[in-house]
DNA sequence: TTGTACGCGTTATCAA
DNA sequence: TTGATAACGCGTACAA
């Protein structure tokens, strides 16, 4: 055995290329198997890596390339949050498949604080990813902004309303949360109130506002209880709000399937009967929906197709597909009709 | 203004150094903090700085400094386990927070696949990060081979059996199991059967030998039902499995919260009284527990703190505190008393 | 206090 | 088909 290197110091190029009696050039041509290679040098290559145990230095390669070979996914939520969305891990599975498909390394990243924020930055920019996946950006964020600075390849999940120059993909949260109302109004309801979350960001805005349009003239801006999570919490706090407002209420739009799990258990303690004496409605289709008795009718977002399409998104603008493709993206819903109302 | 730049090109040192009159040495040194600049060229170059654009390249940098200045968090799961394990989340939490405070930039990673698992070793091996934490590796692991081969500063949540020489973090589940039985059995609990989850991994398989082990004689295998996953929906199936086959079943250990909460539906609409007619118990003490109707007695599992503990050991690694710290720490759980039993 | 020159490990461009 | 050699952008001894 030949020349045992110890766990710090790494074999190179050059190492290889002296055990293989070939150059650098060679050696590099098999390694990215470039043609012009005769097969008895290849071989002698292989061999040589084996022996002299060689990996590639990533950061000596994208120095050259400017490549990566990873894409970053940018979660910017209180961690809290992170915890019980759904989505959140619908989308990583779809983009990690896609990523996965085309050999590409992806990276989560949370971002939960302003130092978090900086320290984001200073990685995009340095050069560590060729692209990248926002969840949930706020307006007036420091990454959002940087990204759109330096050029970098990307692609917001929802819609972020001052990157105007980026590609998106959502779902259109108004019309959905229109339609189910809507269902909500067709079954007799007469005093429907909403358990409305996230109204920082433009799904929770989206939702209450297709919402308020299909109530219409019934609407009542007592019957709406507000919350920044869309937490089981937020439910059972939101829920106890509303009986105590108004007794009467009948319909409840939940802003996700956890509100509106935390709500239905708050009415079954309370006495009152699900669809029977009210008729409760949520948002996601995530598995909350199933574990609700009776089951939840939902709106079902795409989640893990989200994740893939904006994963498809990234990877087209790293190949430089001219970038003008369409700047923004609306992924079709679905109202889930269960037993909840 | 000078010099507007194509968002493509990078502006190097060299151009700070033209732009500021000054050598790359001294920009070098203003850039890293370094002393001996004098405050009049400290000032040119960041004026340059600011002027041209620049931003270092993370590749150039971490080619000599053989630093990247980020941790990896790799979490070996199945994507749909992911999803609903509360613990995955607080560690990541804890991870975060840590390494934030070293300015230490984490990047999580999920390995779903053999591909996946492939591709994250390269990544590991190019050098993009300096160290790594990794969740719930199983035996035979390529990532984990991986890791002890290169010598990686790494540390394991979870006690992987067949990693001798890395170190590792976690908690003692077969004292917390055999500890949380053991007060099942004190409160006077006859036929005590167990929701047994992912006995693949030591975690599982750990709890189960401690109820087995607090129940003695008493121990019946036909009470125990094994799933998978550690999840509401393992736990509606487990309960109805074991009511099915032994209907004076009149105590419950679930292998988590999550578990426990899909039993206490099935009992409940079974028409069983908890804790009158049976006690249930957990394990996390996440938020689950109490969601349940009554509060769930559990076991308090400190996810957040293995998470900052785990990210302590590899930055203590990485800094080259000659890696002869303590291998194993194992951190104290805490039974919580609610309650469901 | 500042500048010079070399090395980090690859890829890319030529010439052989 | 192969081999020299020049980038890539930065840190760092060492000299000035």
């Amino acid at each position: 055995m030949s020349d045992v290197r110890t766990a710090r110091s790494r074999a190179t190029i050059q190492d290889v290329a002296d055990e293989a009696g070939l150059s650098r050039g060679t050696v590099s041509r098999v390694l990215n198997d470039e043609p012009y290679v005769s097969p008895k040098a290849r071989e002698a290559v292989q061999e040589a890596v084996r022996r002299v145990g060689y990996v590639r230095s990533a950061a000596a390669r994208s120095l050259v390339t400017r490549r990566s070979g990873a894409v970053a996914l940018i979660v910017h939520e209180p961690s809290v949050q992170v915890l019980d969305d759904p989505n959140i891990g619908n989308i990583l599975i779809g983009t990690n498949a896609v990523l996965s498909e085309a050999d590409q390394q992806l990276v989560t990243i949370m971002v939960d604080s302003a130092r978090d924020d900086e320290r984001v930055v200073e990685y995009l920019r340095g050069g560590f990813v060729d692209g990248a996946i926002v969840l949930s950006a706020r307006d007036g964020d420091a990454v959002t902004r940087a990204i759109e600075e330096m050029g970098l390849p990307a692609c917001f999940v929802g819609h972020p309303t001052d990157a105007a120059n980026t590609s998106w993909i959502g779902i259109d949260n108004r019309a959905a949360a229109f339609a189910i109302t809507s269902r909500l109004v067709e079954t007799g309801r007469q005093r429907i109130g909403m358990l409305a979350s996230g109204l920082d960001r433009d799904s929770g805005q989206d939702r209450l506002a297709g919402f308020t349009e299909a109530l219409g003239d019934r609407f009542d801006p007592a019957l709406v209880a507000g919350n920044p999570l869309f937490s089981y919490t937020a439910g059972v706090e939101g829920m106890r709000e509303l009986l105590d407002r108004a007794p009467d209420v009948d319909g409840v739009f939940a802003a996700s399937d956890a509100v509106a799990a935390g709500a239905m258990d708050v009415l079954h303690r309370a006495g009152r009967s699900v669809p029977r004496d009210i008729g409760v409605v949520g948002f996601d289709d995530s598995a909350w929906a199933l574990r609700c008795d009776p089951p939840l009718s939902t709106v079902r977002q795409p989640a893990k197709t989200l994740g893939e399409q904006a994963a498809r998104q990234v990877l087209a603008q790293i190949a430089g597909a001219d970038d003008e493709g369409p700047h923004g993206l609306v992924l079709p819903t679905e109202v889930v009709w269960r037993a909840s109302a």
